[in-house]
DNA sequence: AAATAATGATACCATACTGGTATCATTTGT
DNA sequence: ACAAATGATACCAGTATGGTATCATTATTT
């Protein structure tokens, strides 16, 4: 019932840390040296949001990661998504409907509408939102 | 994000089909026949659901299962506790801080209130809503 | 009493997912 | 040229999921 695993989680400490530098590039060995993550994790990590779009990376010497768009703009879900695929909370749940003869699965309706609750309230939540803590 | 494990989606059926022959007892046999679930793995579900109290099995020829309680009195989430264990959506999300200096772990507050809607939600959700259709 | 039909308890197992590690290639600054 | 950074990708151990298999126990029927 894991709504955010691991490499979600590091994720957003992550960029959280880069998006408080902004503009500066922050590097891997600077963000493993301030929050404590598993340094080829965080790299695999870093680079799931650089191809996501939510990061800008710069190769070579001096290089690193930066936010590529305003926190504000930074959506809970777009980094859950990332890791996780699309937002699903019930992929499999009642597909052939519960009860054949009668009331075609009410279930699935009310899993469903929990499901779009849910992902109304992560998407209230942004990058932006967090830094100013609330 | 799976909410739903697929025991718990089985219990769910198999429950309501004993709840609309109440009180009839129901065998393992019939459940398999009506509803198709491999039979062992329906089985150790149903065991589950007489251990926690939902059920009361009889053994021996003409034996079977049926409704412990009212099917007003049994709740999805009890089903799916019994199954998935205590409800928690955030089980280690941010147990750290995210932002050390400031704003401790807006984050966690934001997500533990998700968990308490989705908790209210499923809570409203009995046996009895299910058979009703609504 | 014996046979049979049901559940109880429990051990086992294959596969997928999670949370990583390791390695080599590529790019860039000095 | 060299060093310092990321890109791409393959691998891997542990755990969880979704089952299966087996034997013990209880109750009914004959």
């Amino acid at each position: 019932m894991k709504l955010i695993p691991r490499n979600t989680d590091y994720a957003v400490r992550a960029i959280c840390y880069i998006a408080k530098k902004r503009p500066a590039v922050v590097s891997v060995a600077e963000l493993v040296k301030k929050i404590k993550i598993p340094r080829p994790f965080l790299r695999k990590i870093l680079q799931t949001l650089n191809s996501e779009g939510m990061l800008i990376s710069y190769k070579g010497k001096g290089g690193g990661f930066r936010l590529a768009r305003k926190p504000e703009a930074v959506y809970l879900t777009d980094i859950m998504e990332a890791f996780q695929g699309p937002f699903k909370l019930n992929e499999c749940f009642f597909k052939r409907k519960i009860c054949p003869d009668r009331n075609k699965c009410c279930l699935k309706k009310k899993i469903d509408s929990i499901e779009r609750m849910v992902y109304r309230e992560l998407r209230s939540i942004t990058l932006g939102s967090v830094l100013r803590g609330h």
